[in-house]
DNA sequence: CTGTTAGCGCTTTCAC
DNA sequence: GTGAAAGCGCTAACAG
């Protein structure tokens, strides 16, 4: 018959015959109890079965040994890693994740935020939808930590951890550039979000270092997933003057780019050049492996933490530690159609 | 200046002249409360900033209006969708749901379920690694509620929703074997997990449906990744007679398979039909675009919160709708070399 | 309609 | 070494 009632510090004290808090110290291996009645409690507890409330601590430490992630898709592979990265190392410090979605949803985002205030979280890890910040002020008065990870506000002075992103997007045209293309269309997305303004920026950098003018024609806006970038692809290829390479937010993006390129005849890369971003597990799989730009994402997530944890631990973090920016790296696969002129790897 | 001191109930009820449990019924929308004192207490919260303690109303409804999701990887995309699914159910209920990956190993999973066990959470979805059961046992003799996704025990009778591997599995050696392939492969997996098990049951059924024999060696154990799927492809193919087609656990596996036939300079789906397991969203986009079945992935995520939320409403759930069995679709596309003779689509 | 009281399960002084 | 008592923030009787 199952136990309807849950069983309590007291019940332990009870059955091992001594007062509550001998209970409370002997099983948080504080000092002061003798090792006779620290056995005979610890045995008593294993036998009823006994597991401290978290909830009874918190209320009275204020503490609730839980984080907060808010995540706009877990659904995604970027997002899952850093989910993944945050994940392992709460557990490895004995916290759990409460993980929300806002699914790029604004106001879902304020009630995910609201919720995680309510079940008073320790701290939050945040990816922002970056409609609009009220909503994060308000963590800052009230002094809840939290750190932004993989997006970042301009205009509020908070930590982040996230990849450089401009210098993904330089790097990705850069390589372009030196393959001789000089119609390098780019796939982008919202632009309120910092990753994809900061990754078109290293795009436009590129361009400009090159002595370039910029062809705003070639800079189309679409969803981020394969059908945004088709779709933004064949825009860009029905164009009179055409790109020869295109340079996409991500690689789902970038994978619509490759199928839209084959619905018409294109061959990549021979026609048509890729590159995507994030390198995503499948994209080194395809038909034409796909070169693009590597975030540690789990490092990512496993620095956010840490941050975090250190705002915890109320130790005052010095400004240049308040900020985490972490290099992305190229990887040149067949998609580019080739190798820069001094890069060591060859496609296969 | 931040708040270093949450504002409590008190203080609004000191705010609005009234006592603590006036504020308390306003704020819960419970009667007895006259209009004038409600509007009043709202516009104190308001103004202090007042959000509730999940905390301390737990403490005393005993409810944490948390539920528990273990999964082995978040970053496995069907996990990720039924994390989404279960995401968004417990949000539109108003619940928070922890996260715990179990990374596959049983002794994280019996310490996840411990956590949270001690975080009071109001029930728990579980994929069990199915390495051991007393952990799962013990939640019963708790009483705490729970539902298995995605994997069952045989000898365990407990609440379960997944979708109906052994109809998947048959579905898709069926569909091999009308094409007319007699030497079919299985990439399979650890057989303690319940869907591994049942796919692969699936798989025998169909060859002895046809009055076939089972090739042992034709059934190959492999990780759950690209790589498990090539190594074992690469097994498959130097045997001295090599299936003509092969049906994978997953997709991950069979894009695997198809890699490994590449790399032997084999064609498919002329020299090798390949079937996978999953539907994720990249086998579509491929240099041949996988032929796999779909689980109804987010519905299953879906039907388990349900079933545990009514679990929880404490309506006796008849023993019948206590396990949910979904069925998966076949998805016929090109890597399974055309359609049998019956069905409808036709490979692009 | 409103206030007083008790207590959820635990930790933390403070006595003994 | 050990126990008694207070209280974390809130809800739920019960009075008034």
């Amino acid at each position: 018959m199952p136990n309807t009632h849950t069983i309590t510090i007291a019940d332990v004290a009870r059955d091992a015959g001594c007062s509550i808090n001998t209970v409370s110290r002997a099983l948080n291996d504080l000092p002061g109890v003798s090792l006779r009645s620290k056995a005979r409690i610890q045995a008593s507890a294993e036998r009823l079965g006994y597991v401290p409330s978290r909830v009874a601590r918190s209320l009275l430490t204020r503490k609730t040994r839980t984080l907060g992630l808010v995540v706009t898709d877990c659904t995604n592979p970027f997002y899952a890693k850093l989910i993944r990265a945050v994940e392992d190392a709460a557990f490895a410090h004995g916290y759990n994740v409460t993980l929300c979605n806002s699914g790029e949803d604004h106001a879902r985002e304020v009630r995910a935020i609201k919720l995680l205030i309510e079940s008073r979280v320790d701290g939050m890890l945040i990816t922002p939808v970056q409609f609009a910040v009220d909503h994060i002020g308000d963590l800052v008065r009230r002094s809840i930590p939290f750190v932004l990870v993989g997006r970042r506000f301009l205009k509020l002075d908070t930590c982040w951890v996230m990849s450089d992103n401009a210098a993904g997007g330089r790097a990705a045209t850069s390589l372009l550039l030196s393959l001789g293309h000089r119609r390098i269309g780019h796939v982008t997305g919202r632009p309120e979000i910092s990753s994809v303004r900061e990754r078109l920026e290293g795009y436009r950098a590129a361009l400009t270092d090159q002595g370039m003018a910029i062809d705003e024609s070639l800079i189309v806006r679409g969803e981020r997933d394969v059908d945004g970038g088709r779709q933004c692809a064949h825009r860009l290829l029905s164009s009179s003057s055409r790109p020869t390479a295109v340079f996409a937010y991500n690689d789902l993006q970038a994978i619509g780019v490759m199928r839209a390129a084959r619905e018409r005849g294109l061959s990549i890369p021979r026609d048509l050049a890729v590159v995507g971003y994030d390198n995503i597990e499948l994209s080194a799989y395809f038909e034409v492996p796909l070169t693009t730009v590597a975030q540690p994402t789990y490092a990512i997530g496993g620095s956010a933490a840490a941050l975090l944890f250190r705002l915890l631990d109320g130790a005052d973090v010095a400004p240049a530690d308040r900020t985490v920016l972490l290099q992305p790296e190229l990887i040149v696969r067949a998609s580019s159609g080739g190798c820069p002129p001094d890069a060591g790897e060859r496609p296969a």
